[in-house]
DNA sequence: AAGTGGTCTAGACCACTGA
DNA sequence: CAGTGGTCTAGACCACTTG
């Protein structure tokens, strides 16, 4: 029964959802089963399951098979995190793009051998005439292989790992510490070596677990901090509670 | 038509996510049609449409209605981070609890007047006898409501907001810096006041946008770097590329 | 007008949980 | 054993996109 338009299973699903968000029913509490929210909605079992599968997706809910659904534990410290390398907006400028012999830290990151090149790239990002930032990005030398327009020109790394296996076909760990820079460094940005510097590293990991880029970004406060936010992410465990009729 | 015993919605969905992965079709393309899932699968559209929502939540897929399905544009940028308060493994002493007059930082962070009370609380976090990390927390201090307990002895976000309202009622915001600590940080971190730190600020707001609580917390590097995960996050939007048949 | 995905129904069989 | 969620079917009507 349709009011306004809207689909039957999303106000089964907005109605739910109050009820949790308004504190109505807690975690570890027991929904209607499936057949009495059938005939409270006046749905069919497919639509009335399509809701609840919508709030489980979304975290608020979790079902368990012969029991009924539940009213999930609320996850507060899981984060989305945007951290880009596309600096539109910024001015790039290149200081330095070589192949190298990789040093222990790099050897280790991308997991190869001291004799293995790699292609290092540097960049300086400007906001204005000021530098904010500075970044190097190592990948991997394919000997023959001959080096893709993608790494020089774009040094982003989701476009030379596109260009070199499918675009799906990896993902990337990041790590954030703060740390003082170099002498190198601290000239590069123009800042002076007591100022502290947002760095993060990231390494890319294909599809078998091989690596396909390593790179450090370093970062001073006028280039902006890391924003994340909480969405709303839950605990979908069925052992931590004593499930509860309500 | 199961093999063994996986449902069958699971097989369509590995089996489409393994052309995409693989690259043998590839961002911007058109999937078959569900009718033509029907036949291939040998299941019914219900069946067929159920592995593609999966594909489509997963971010592999989006549907455009008239149109067709067609492969979605993978993100990059988009990271999981975790970033807990439980300092279960560490050594806790309160340094301070108080009821104080807010600043204009914790005024304009709490968006409350320079009348309206806060309670602080101070931790300093200690791995055996080596303080890493110090935090303040502030908390409006609604006159009249007694102190819970939470607030002085968990001193964990979440646990607070969970007692003053529903779990679900609530979310996070974080900002990430590298900063130098002032001399009182420095003092109660025994560190010198050139050591960087990782401060992470934290507002926690309420269902209406009202700010629960604001937090920062002080990390040196003993006591660990934020790390995150890029997961499988993809574009869902359908207006940035030419649809392709496959 | 033909094809596509979006919503919805009524009914079936299964495996699991709990009394 | 009755009740629960998990899987699956065949068929219907709709709005949208394309020729």
């Amino acid at each position: 029964m349709r009011i306004s338009g809207e689909p039957v299973y999303l106000t089964i699903v907005s109605h739910i959802k109050k009820s949790i968000m308004s504190g109505q029913i807690n975690p570890g509490d027991m929904l209607q089963s499936e057949n009495e929210l059938v005939s409270f909605y006046k749905a069919s079992r497919v639509t009335v399951r399509k809701g609840l599968q919508i709030l489980e997706n979304e975290g608020f809910i979790y079902a368990w098979p012969g029991k009924g659904y539940f009213v999930a534990q609320p996850i507060h410290d899981m984060f989305s995190l945007r951290f880009s390398e596309d600096e539109s907006g910024y001015d790039i400028s290149y200081s330095k793009i070589n192949v190298i012999s990789p040093n222990k830290e790099i050897q280790q990151a991308l997991q190869i051998q001291p004799n293995n090149k790699v292609i290092e790239i540097c960049r300086v990002i400007k906001k204005g005439i000021k530098p904010v930032s500075y970044d190097i990005k190592y990948i991997p030398y394919d000997k023959g292989t001959p080096i893709i327009e993608e790494e020089i020109h774009y040094a982003v790394f989701p476009k030379i790992a596109a260009a070199k296996s499918a675009p799906f076909a990896f993902h990337t760990n990041l790590e954030i510490t703060a740390e003082l820079p170099s002498e190198t460094i601290a000239k590069l940005l123009s800042c002076s070596i007591d100022t502290p510097l947002l760095v993060v590293y990231r390494t890319f990991i294909g599809q078998e677990g091989n690596r396909i880029g390593y790179g450090k970004k370093y970062m001073i406060k006028e280039y902006g901090s890391l924003k994340a936010t909480s969405g709303y992410m839950y605990e979908r465990s069925r052992s931590v509670h004593q499930p509860q009729r309500k």
